[in-house]
DNA sequence: AAAACATATTGACATTTTTCGATTTTAGGC
DNA sequence: GCCTAAAATCGAAAAATGTCAATATGTTTT
C-alpha cells in the first residue's frame, strides 16, 4: 500500500484551506450558496484569480459547484467537510504499539 | 474586527497539513514520541529540511518538542489537534441570513 | 447576428515554499 | 580541552503557487 501517494492526496484536500483568499470565499459560503460575480465584489482579487480558487476548493470537494445559465453558484459541501474532518481525526489518533520496523 | 488577519493565522493552522512530508512526519508520529533523528531515517529530506518541517509543526501547534539532551522528541499535540478541528466546524458550519452589509 | 455579460482558460511574472550544502550551535564522551 | 553526534541556522537554487492582463467560451438580450 503505498502511503506517500495517499499523503500527497491528502495534502490537497488541506490545501483548500491554505490560503487566505480561500477561507475569505469560505467564509462568505457559510451564509449560503453565492455566485461567483457576488464574490467578486466582496474579495480582492481579480476575475481570473477567483475563477482559480473556485477550482481548487470544488476539486479539493470542500466546495460543490452549480451552474445556472450565464451564471456558477458556489456552496459549501457538508460532505467535504466531513471528510476532512476526517482525515484530522484520523492523523490526531495514536496507534497502539505500531513500531514494528 | 479585521477578518483578513483572522484568515492569514487560520491559514497558517492549516498550512501544517499541506505538505506531503509533515503528513508523514505526523504519520510516524502517531505511534508515539520519536526524536529528530529517528525520523530523519523515515523521511525521504535532509536533515535540515526536516528541521524545517518541524519548526512549522511546532509553530502551527500540532507537534510539541521536548529536548532531552542532544535530542529533541516531538510527538502529536491533541490540543493542536483539537484547535484545527474547531476551525474546520467553525468554516463548515452555516451562519443564519448573515447578509448584514 | 451582434452586443453585453459571466465565467473559464492561457501565458507570463512575482512571491512563497521547499530543498539542499555548508556552517554553527549545543551536548556528551574521551 | 578535543572530538563526535544531534539539531539549528544561513544562503542560494529549484519548485510550486498566486496573481494579473489578454483572450476564449458560453449565455442571455436586443
Amino acid at each position: 500500500m503505498d502511503k506517500d501517494s495517499k499523503h500527497s492526496d491528502n495534502a490537497k484536500v488541506f490545501k483548500a484551506f491554505c490560503d487566505e483568499t480561500r477561507l475569505m470565499v469560505l467564509s462568505l459560503l457559510r451564509s449560503g450558496e453565492k455566485c461567483a460575480c457576488i464574490l467578486l465584489r466582496k474579495v480582492k482579487v481579480g476575475q481570473p484569480t477567483l475563477s482559480h480558487h473556485m477550482q481548487i476548493l470544488v476539486e479539493s470537494g470542500v466546495v460543490s459547484a452549480r451552474k445556472e445559465g450565464k451564471w456558477t453558484y458556489y456552496s459549501i459541501s457538508a460532505a467535504g467537510f466531513e471528510h476532512a474532518a476526517g482525515l484530522l481525526r484520523e492523523f490526531a489518533a495514536l496507534t497502539d504499539g505500531g513500531g514494528s520496523s
